[in-house]
DNA sequence: TAGATTGTTAATCGATTAACAATC
DNA sequence: TAGATTGTTAATCGATTAACAATC
């Protein structure tokens, strides 16, 4: 019940199964059991129902899970049941892609702000969002007045070190960070950092390429 | 030695090693001991040892390991010694901003066609790569007369599905996945598939934020 | 009721850590 | 040589799988 102590890798399959619940929904199936689910994501059913364990019991002996009920409650376990503010930092290609991405409002995630350091970009449109780039000095009164959560990071390495403080400061509670540092190592442990390294994903894909 | 039996945990950890001896390189360093690494990375000297010992041994006993020999090592079983070429498919935001993303082709891995079903996109030029958008009716000629090994998807779901038939046929050896489908359970395990799945990466993100 | 399927405990497997002889 | 540090084997820890009594 404690999220503390849950196993890295069950929350990573958490929004696997949240996907998988979400397009059985949408099928209009009303139930499902350890064993289909098992079949279709390709998971032990042992390691489903362990992986739920560690949140309570959803299901019902005889039946299985209700879709509706075992999608929301994950929903929650995942805080998609709430709006969280975001800004980004860095306008360049990355950072507009996601501004633009319309995907994550759907799960609550809102982008509110979009900051640089280059006044060639300020004041410039991202595409239909409504938002205008802002530059980085701008950021500290922004973080004063709106209630961010999270912070997306797309600068490179040596503007992400450099904005830490801010963040710190200003107690954000979440970094989605792109930028090639491990910033895990430099924040205190009360901000959750998620790093998304695009270069070393590659890497891992080339490592199992056959010859 | 042979790559079949690396622990996933391992490949994973790799090019994080390549990253944090690429800049011990660049800061001048001759050598390391597992000892340094360890308090660099927060990783146990005891892991690096034991991870490094999967591709066999590449330190010397009372030295450590030579920065630039390592470094290159590791390099070599990443394969990123070799030049890969990649077609991206879908030209919408993400996969022109992967198209314009240098830091790739750092690596060795070259972008040299970029595909989607829009035509309003066809022949629409991408950034200063001098690539032009073609339409995805060109793919398969393209693969054909091209050496393509990484195929990179940023088209939504349906499409994805629609074109691994395509990839299959081309023998193409991984994709670089950003559709929200599995594709690891509809393609035949000679391809490699890396998936980056944003929002499951958020959504991960999202479940640690204090409240 | 009988069958199905859960939650949960016990067994197995794999990955991480500790220890140390070998060696530079 | 003495000190440092490796490669590698053994011990520990954690995660996955198997099993089954409880229950709908």
């Amino acid at each position: 019940m404690n999220n503390n102590n849950i196993p890295k890798g069950v929350i990573s399959r958490l929004p696997r199964y949240y996907r998988y619940l979400g397009e059985l929904l949408s099928s209009g199936l009303e139930r499902v059991s350890s064993n289909d689910l098992s079949q279709l994501m390709k998971l032990s059913m042992s390691q489903i129902r362990q992986d739920l364990h560690h949140f309570g019991g959803f299901g019902q002996a005889g039946y299985g899970y209700n879709i509706i009920y075992l999608y929301s409650e994950i929903g929650k376990i995942l805080k998609l049941d709430k709006t969280h503010n975001l800004v980004v930092i860095g306008a360049g290609n990355l950072g507009q892609t996601l501004t633009n991405y319309a995907t994550f409002e759907q799960y609550g995630f809102k982008i509110i702000g979009i900051f640089d350091n280059n006044p060639a970009l300020d004041g410039q449109d991202i595409g239909n969002t409504g938002l205008k780039v802002q530059l980085l000095d701008e950021l500290p009164d922004f973080l004063n007045q709106n209630d961010i959560d999270i912070a997306v990071l797309t600068i490179p390495k040596q503007g992400a070190l450099a904005i830490i403080d801010i963040l710190v400061t200003h107690e954000i509670k979440g970094i989605w960070n792109f930028a090639h540092v491990d910033l895990n190592l430099r924040v205190p442990d009360t901000i959750a950092v998620e790093n998304v390294h695009l270069s070393e994903s590659l890497m891992r894909l080339s490592f199992r390429l056959d010859d």
